[in-house]
DNA sequence: CCCGGATAGGGAACCGGTTCCACACCACAA
DNA sequence: TTGTGGTGTGGAACCGGTTCCCTATCCGGG
């Protein structure tokens, strides 16, 4: 395990003027630079990040914590994250912390304690007070998704403006009866994206004047829950709505499976609207808002390296930026068989 | 930002006694060591683990590299290996690394070169001659996730002995006409998997005395990908076969997608069986061998730590541990329509 | 009573870099 | 000729811990 010093030996130099020649930092010679160059890779000398990062302070690393790691929007944002990080020479260490986690204090108060990162993303995880006040105490940039969170840079999609985007899709297309299948606000507390797309329901629902009550089918936020959810809400003819607006196109592909089982037509019976843009969309025809989580993978750590150059003021620093999302209209969506007054 | 020197003089007493006191080594009188930690608490004291590693050479952090985040095997296997390192003090930085990428080599010259971590776990990534020398030149424990890998221990399934169990329920069934649907072993060259999968289904054909030619259709390895070559496998009712080898879930789960849109009945008409043990399986009925890969993260982690609390010999290190994997009955698969001989 | 070993704690070196500071040299302007 | 400022380099301090080595005390056994 060569050092710097032997390096300098090599060369001749002084360790001083070999860690200049080699980090780029100061004034050397181009000559003494060749030498030390030269000199390094003869004996396959790599720095050392740890000794460097304790006089710099800066590690070249960023933290991210996640709820979870097997899920399509949190995969497809940490897989974007990593790639634009390690482009820019930064390596991401993950800390997945689902809601109920016993290890959840020890992340907080060992892994993010010191030192560790030059920053820290938070993805879609709801932090409480203490949490929030952790991290600022890190004095580190600190970027969230899925935000807002107190004096961080957040960037998110608009989700209430999303399910009333697609619950208009299914209105104007002439829906009477539509219903809502989302996520269960009460568990799996990743911030409030199931609340405010039940809200952006409620409101264009409310703005169409139509009533809501029992129009909101609480489920799991998979496949197999939108599956489960099908199958006894479309089992019972006479409850079956005309139109369903899936929180997340896993539910929204769930539904569709249960509701071909039940030999549904859709759309012509059914018509399904998810949110996500999953890469499954396409194969089961659906018709859904994109909300494309590697652009917000990239824009975090875009937005997370920039604070890193350019510390910004405690007031400037509470900003949220809001991806747009856009309809990708497919087959899952139709106006209703019978059109009301036909 | 205080540094232990606070605490020491805090306290009273030397840095020596101090860092003795907070790390537990070496003797210190209860009395000092509970003076100590007071003062660590009242300034809020915690430690670098920079500075730590710098002299003691561990680092409490390992790396991983693997080819995908997104695809459910890779997903569970990391959030698995997640949870038991943070178990363990422990923190993981991750380096996705597809086949092809542009980083590959900076990922191996920089940032697993030196001292960055205490080990290496690698997932399913098939790796060249040199960056199997890369990672012994760390003199670091090693561990790899679907191998074998030169001199390394690695944990995996028999992916032969999978594919042939596979192949064998269905000729068990009586099914004449079997075909596979798997990897294409040249792109996405993540180890074996492919061709092994391939390679079991030929032996148990060939040992039932069936020919083989025509009875494998290469396919993406997604649900997607399976469906795109249901429809067209499927899709002509002279070719199609009565039962199917997917090489995995998502591909099993594709086919059976297809298969109900082409009104072909499994597993009446068409049995499908796949390799996953998915949690979409359940909603699909699929029969498949399950092969737990959250068990095989976990395994990976405790052969690295005990690797690292006492390093192996060089020729010991040279260990495969297979796990096994485990038939589920479900309803995709059943005894063809017409058995032959009825 | 003396000695060896366990316990306790202080001083200082050390891990491997970066950076501050001092100094030397040179060119060019005043 | 004497500043003055840009270059180039070395020495040494420093980041924040850990650990080696040395000294001191206490206790039990011979």
């Amino acid at each position: 395990m060569s050092a710097i010093a032997d390096v300098a030996r090599l060369a001749g130099v002084a360790k001083a003027t070999a860690s200049r020649a080699l980090s780029g930092r100061g004034y050397v010679s181009e000559e003494t630079r060749q030498k030390v160059v030269a000199a390094a890779r003869a004996i396959g000398y790599v720095a050392s990040p740890n000794a460097a990062s304790l006089v710099t302070g800066r590690t070249k690393s960023i933290g991210v914590i996640i709820p979870f790691i097997s899920r399509w929007f949190f995969s497809e944002v940490l897989e974007s994250m990593e790639e634009a990080l390690l482009a820019e020479g930064y390596d991401m260490t993950l800390y997945n912390l689902p809601a109920a986690s016993p290890e959840r204090d020890s992340v907080f108060d060992y892994f993010l304690a010191r030192k560790r990162f030059d920053g820290v993303i938070s993805v879609g995880v709801a932090l409480s007070e203490g949490e929030v006040d952790h991290l600022h105490r890190l004095g580190r940039p600190l970027v969230g998704i899925g935000g807002p969170i107190r004096g961080v840079q957040t960037i998110a999609i608009d989700d209430v403006a999303a399910a009333r985007l697609a619950t208009e899709h299914l209105l104007s297309l002439g829906h009477q009866d539509i219903v809502h299948v989302g996520g269960n606000q009460a568990d799996e507390m990743d911030f409030k994206v199931h609340s405010n797309r039940l809200t952006g329901f409620y409101a264009a629902m409310r703005d169409a004047g139509r009533a809501t009550s029992g129009c909101f089918y609480p489920c799991e936020f998979t496949m197999p829950g939108g599956y489960r959810v099908g199958l006894s809400v479309f089992g019972d003819p006479r409850s079956r709505p005309t139109a369903v607006f899936a929180a997340s196109d896993e539910i929204a592909i769930g539904l569709i499976v249960a509701a071909r089982e039940l030999g549904i037509q859709v759309p012509a019976d059914l018509s399904v609207i998810g949110i996500d843009g999953h890469p499954y969309a396409d194969m089961f025809r659906l018709t859904t808002l994109e909300q494309h989580p590697r652009r917000q993978g990239r824009l975090a750590v875009a937005t997370l390296l920039t604070e890193l150059d350019a510390p910004l003021h405690r007031d400037e620093s509470d900003h949220l930026t809001v991806l747009p999302t856009n309809l990708v209209f497919r087959s899952s969506t139709s106006p209703p068989r019978n059109p009301p007054g036909a």
